[in-house]
DNA sequence: GCTTGACCTGGAGCGCACTCCAGGTTGAAC
DNA sequence: GTTCAACCTGGAGTGCGCTCCAGGTCAAGC
């Protein structure tokens, strides 16, 4: 509720390192983080609200770049908002098929484990 | 049904290029790979198989020295079944994570588009 | 007012999985 | 027997996304 929280604070919720908060911010991913008198970090509800979003794209294989470039945007106010909307669009679309492929494989997976499960059986009780 | 392949072959039927076959070899990923008189790779249809369990492996994300690892046990022979089949159940449950995440964060994302849909369409057609 | 732990900066380093390169060899087709 | 695309080797380079470091500053608690 408060919603001035420390580097370590900010990290702890986002589930970011401190390292890599700092390099969000180096890199212009993140932007416009605020500062005590004595230079040190203050991120708001606001700042970890983007940290959530970028979590989301992190984890669902956005390259930084591209990240970047949705950010971006985002500042530059409501009018690229369409362009938000295609980019994030496009990104679901590769989502999509990155989960296809990975339950196709999956399956072979559990294709393969459930082969060994006869060999393993076959191997434990041989014969008697 | 040949059964013996030239590289660039066998890196058309796996997908894996020319220099990723190599680089697989170096590292022992890949061992036993034939040989003509003159020093080029043969690759047999086991070999293609092996490619493809390794492209199952790599697609859901296991890092190379686990594959070289589960190659290794492969090699060591029969007794080593109940091995392989605890590593892959091992990376099966890691993969299950991973798709879980992956779905969650799916959603995540389709929220964010349905919620840029209304954005969208409001300044689209405003007030008239 | 001193200690101490959290924080700051710029920049170097790392781990992964390739990818590229130079310089040379091979072998099928003509 | 010449050509030329495909292949060989060892080793250097790349791109990504952090992660670590040195050397210094800040501020809360005693």
């Amino acid at each position: 509720m408060s919603g001035r929280y420390s580097p370590s604070e900010a990290a702890r919720r986002s589930g970011f390192s401190l390292d890599t908060l700092r390099y969000y911010e180096k890199i212009g991913l993140l932007s416009g983080i605020g500062r005590t008198a004595g230079g040190r970090r203050v991120f708001t509800d606001e700042d970890l609200g983007w940290l959530e979003v970028f979590r989301c794209l992190r984890d669902t294989g956005m390259p930084i770049a591209e990240m970047c470039r949705y950010a971006e945007l985002a500042r530059d106010g409501e009018h690229t908002a369409r362009e938000r909307q295609e980019l994030l669009e496009r990104h679901a679309g590769r989502v999509e098929e990155q989960m296809a492929l990975l339950r196709r494989q999956y399956d072979h997976l559990r294709d393969k484990i459930r082969y060994y499960e006869g060999v393993v059986a076959a191997t434990a009780a041989p014969a008697n």
